[in-house]
DNA sequence: GTCTATAGGCTGATAGAC
DNA sequence: GTCTATCAGCCTATAGAC
C-alpha cells in the first residue's frame, strides 16, 4: 500500500553535514513533525506544513519528492537518535533496575526534546504502520529488543521476577507515550475542566513510572527502611 | 470548532427499543466505529461508512444529520456502557488491589465488547479533543475519578503507598489502551517480523498488568508463600 | 531553489424521485 | 426510509517562469 510508484532521483535536494540545522529543507522537517503530529499523516496537508515552515507546497515535493518521503525522513532522522540513547542505556552495564530508571529517563529526554515524535509513532501504530517507512520498523524492533534485554537481564540476575518481556514492554510503552503524545490534550482541557490541579509536569511522570515499573517487576520483598 | 451550525431536528430517525440492535441506524453505528478506529474521523469517509454498513451516504445525513453526528451517537452510547462496569467495581466495597484488579479486568472486557473504542479514544485524545461530543468529557472525567477512588483507598487502607492518583491514571489508561488499540498492527507485522512468539493475547495482558500495577503501587514489603 | 497557477481526484452534505 | 445525482470545496502533485 505504500510501494514506491516512480524512481525518480533518490536526493534532488541538498546535500548538507551533520551541522547544526537550517535552511528550508530542515524548515520543511521541523515544520512536518509539528504537524503530523497534530494531524496525522493525511490530516496534515503539504500547504500547512508549507506555511508553517514559511515556504510553498512545491518545496515539499522539490526536497523530498512527496509527502510520504518528508514524512520518512522525518522518522528516520528522530530514531536514528533515539537508538543512540538507548543503546547506551544497555551499554552502561548497570544493574537491570538502574538501566529501567535510566530507559525511562531517556526515553522522556527525547521526547522532550522530539516533541512530536511520541504523537506521530502512536498515530502510525493505530494505522496499522500504514505510512511506515520500510527502513524505520527495524528501529521499532529495536527499542522493544532493548526492553527485552534489560528484563531479561533482572529476571537472570534474581532481581525481577519471571515477567514476559513482550508484555513488558508493550505496558511500559503505553504508558510513556500516552503520556507524551497526549500532553497537548491535557493541556488544553485545563481552562473546561476543574481538575483541582495543574497538568503534570515531565519529571514528575518520569519518576512515577520509574518507581511503578522498577516495584511492580521486583521478585524479592521490599525492605522499609 | 465543533459548533452546531444549523438546528435541524434532532431525532429524524426512529425511535426503538432497547432491544438487541437491528436495521440500519444500528448498522451504520457498527460501520461506523469499525471504521473511525481503524482511519480516525477524518479519514473514515461517509461513503465507505456507509459501503461497510450496506446502505448509502445519505442515509448518515438522515439518521445522525452529519458525519458529527454519528460520531457522536457512537460515543455516547460506548461510554454509557463502560461507565456502569466500572461503576460496579467501586460499589463491591472490596480491598483497593481488588478493584485495581476488577478494573483493569473490565476494562479489557468492555474493549473486547467494542473492539473499536479503544483506537477512538486515542486517537480523539491525540487530536486534542477535536471532536469530542461535548457530553462524552465528562465520561471521560468519570473513568479518572474512578481510579482515584480507587488510589486514594488503597492510600487510605495503608495498602498501597502514596502514589499521586492523576499519574496513576494515566499510566493504567495509556498501557490499557495502548495495547488494545494497537492489537490490529501487531496482528498485521506477524508476517513482515520474525518474533519468535505469537502476538499476546487479551488475558495474558490483562493478568500482566493486573500484577504490575497492584505490586507496583502496594505499601507493603511482600511475603514470600 | 523558489515561486505561481492549475490539473485531476476525492469528500461531505443535499436535492429530489420513489 | 432509501436511493441517485450533483454541488461546492479541498487536497496532492506538477508544470513552467524566474
Amino acid at each position: 500500500m505504500a510501494g514506491r510508484k516512480t524512481r525518480a532521483p533518490l536526493r534532488p535536494g541538498p546535500r548538507r553535514g551533520a551541522s547544526l540545522p537550517a535552511g528550508t529543507r530542515e524548515d520543511l522537517m521541523r515544520a512536518g513533525a509539528e504537524t503530523f503530529a497534530e494531524l496525522g499523516f493525511d490530516g496534515a496537508t503539504t500547504e500547512r506544513i508549507a506555511e508553517r515552515a514559511g515556504a510553498t507546497k512545491a518545496m515539499i515535493n522539490y526536497h523530498f519528492r512527496s509527502k510520504q518521503g518528508l514524512y520518512e525522513a522525518i522518522l528516520l532522522a528522530t530514531f536514528a537518535e533515539l537508538k543512540s540513547r538507548l543503546d547506551g542505556v544497555r551499554r552502561s552495564g548497570s544493574p537491570a533496575a538502574d538501566q529501567l530508571r535510566a530507559f525511562v529517563a531517556e526515553f522522556a529526554r527525547a521526547a522532550r526534546e522530539h516533541p512530536s515524535f511520541p504523537a506521530i509513532m502512536v498515530r502510525e501504530v493505530l494505522s496499522g504502520g500504514k505510512h511506515l517507512p520500510e527502513g524505520v520498523l527495524p528501529r521499532v524492533l529495536g527499542v522493544m529488543g532493548v526492553v527485552r534485554g534489560i528484563v531479561e537481564q533482572g529476571v537472570e540476575e534474581g532481581s525481577f521476577r519471571p515477567v514476559n518481556p513482550l508484555l513488558t514492554h508493550l505496558s511500559l510503552m503505553g504508558a510513556l507515550l500516552f503520556f507524551f503524545a497526549t500532553e497537548p490534550f491535557r493541556k488544553q482541557m485545563v481552562p473546561k475542566v476543574r481538575l483541582g490541579q495543574a497538568p503534570p509536569t515531565y519529571e514528575a511522570y518520569v519518576a512515577h513510572m520509574q518507581e511503578l515499573m522498577v516495584r511492580g517487576l521486583e521478585a524479592a520483598p521490599r525492605r522499609r527502611r
